[in-house]
DNA sequence: TCAATATCTCAAAAGATGTTGAAATGAGGA
DNA sequence: TCCTCATTTCAACATCTTTTGAGATATTGA
């Protein structure tokens, strides 16, 4: 993870309709979903959300695989909990240990 | 964390010169620098650090005091790791475990 | 091959965000 | 009090992002 994924992955992630079909994907699991399903579970056009699957797809966030004439679409994780692991990398200038999830607790004493 | 939190906790870390602050700020843990240092550490003018910082703040990534003539800026470590467990909440409809850091590898699978 | 279904692409309009430089505020020391 | 340092505010401008609706593409079954 660097710093363009990074900020590629955030700026998706800060659009309301992108927030919610990331979570929507996190709770369906690896199987994912179809766009289809995805756009009734939203309520939007399909064109927004094709561009909004796109935009998530090119960051990384989410993957696709053709299944008949459906696309399905699935979370991906690793490219989510990398996530945080950019941002508290480092943290404290590495006298906490992120690893072991004790960093917030170090850092905040 | 609700949904409008963690939208305006993404779209601050999905700017460049923002994302860069939060990093400094992690890394330079709980004590936080001032803005002018924060400034020079990203050569930008101080209004372009000020607006950064303020929108940082409004989202609640970063914390201020003031001390003397400076104003001294850290993160909010909570705020941070909170991001990514509101992105993993009910992952797989609750089926794998978020907390045990489980969750990645159970997906996976 | 034709029709039906599922999804994607495109361009234009609308809306949101970031940058700039100048001026204002607020705190501390002479 | 007056001056200086540190930071914030403001408005105008430039840039980027999202939405919309129409049309294009790809897959399947009759």
């Amino acid at each position: 993870m660097n710093e363009l994924q990074a900020l590629d992955a955030f700026a998706s992630l800060s659009q309301e309709t992108r927030l919610r079909i990331v979570r929507l994907l996190v709770i369906a699991g690896p199987d994912g979903m179809p766009a289809g399903a995805v756009g009734d579970a939203m309520g939007a056009s399909s064109s927004k959300i094709s561009f909004h699957l796109s935009h998530l797809e090119r960051a990384g966030l989410i993957q696709s695989r053709r299944e008949a004439r459906s696309i399905i679409y699935s979370a991906v994780y690793p490219a989510l909990s990398g996530l945080i692991e950019f941002l508290m990398k480092d943290c404290c200038q590495g006298r906490c240990d992120p690893a072991a999830d004790t960093c917030t607790q170090t850092c905040e004493a």
